[in-house]
DNA sequence: GTCGTTCTTCATTTTTTATTGAAACGACTG
DNA sequence: CAGTCGTTTCAATAAAAAATGAAGAACGAC
């Protein structure tokens, strides 16, 4: 099922516009590997005009509060959602940061670089333990490690290249 | 707990390149949303001077005849992995194709670009449906739908620069 | 063709991951 | 400084994803 057929505007009150923000987003941080919720809350709040409560959050998504607020913990956590400010009220108000860029640094930095040096070390460790190799496999072996460390040196030095495109573009 | 502390050759026979190579390979799969049991064939092929049938890979890494099976047919779909010809076998024999760009590049072109369209298609909707806004709400909606669009465009126009940049690195 | 082997598919089971909601916490207010 | 409102945490539950293995299709040898 490509696009649903709901009526436009469901009876949890979400207008067309806001539906296919949510699902659009749902679907991009599913590619990150974020659950569903995350992309709700921000699909929502992306297309929002003004800051939302948690508690609005909440019933117009119709999740559970717990999610609501793991998934606005997360994403302030990258930068993807801001608390803003709201004069004479007690709940904190939501809004979706428009810089993606932000939030990409954020990923690249908290996510990729770490597996980046995780990797790094575990081909140390390979190069390592070349030596205990029957001599026949260890030519081979060690042309395939050195092929990961290519692999990696050149993962490492695109990373900051995508840092800076990302703050210029 | 970080790195396990099984002793270098676990009772299934696997050396200690292996298992870190097959670690390795879990993670980095994982972070494209594919199955463990991905990881582990790739990397068991990747450090396998030799190319190994499906029976080897179920005994050694001790998985399902299905996992493997599938695994193998999603590698060899994203041209991850190659079925190598084996004079006199009737078995198959799969080795791990090193060339990263090739999968890299069958990524972006099946995952990536079709993702981008359905978005485009999204926002599309989105700005038809910008009609049916109370009118206070419609110049910040329609702006926010542009930003969308905005980055929609930036990534589309990237995709194509990546690609490029596989070939040659 | 028939037999034996290898590979694929898919319904079921298992494992993993996300969601829920009640309880604990903290922080502002009167 | 007691009470209330808003938020976080976390153990239990529900939902989603992956692994299993048996049924059967495909292939090759004879």
């Amino acid at each position: 099922m490509l696009h649903n057929s709901r009526p436009a505007v469901a009876k949890n009150g979400l207008g067309p516009i806001e539906m296919e923000a949510i699902e659009m987003f749902i679907n991009f941080f599913r590619l990150l590997g974020l659950p569903k919720s995350i992309g709700e809350i921000y699909g929502l709040l992306f297309v929002s005009p003004k800051p939302l409560t948690m508690d609005e959050l909440i019933q117009r998504l119709d999740i559970s509060l717990g999610a609501a607020s793991q998934g606005l913990k997360t994403l302030r956590s990258v930068g993807a959602v801001k608390a803003v400010y709201s004069p004479g009220e007690r709940k904190d108000r939501f809004v979706a940061d428009l810089e993606l860029s932000r939030f990409a640094s954020s990923f690249i930095k908290e996510q990729l670089l770490p597996k980046i040096e995780q990797a790094s070390a575990r081909v140390k460790r390979m190069e390592a333990a070349l030596g205990d190799l029957p001599e026949e496999e260890r030519a081979e072996t060690a042309q395939r490690i050195d092929e990961l460390r290519r692999w990696l040196d050149r993962g490492s030095s695109m990373l900051p290249m995508a840092l800076k495109l990302l703050r210029i573009a």
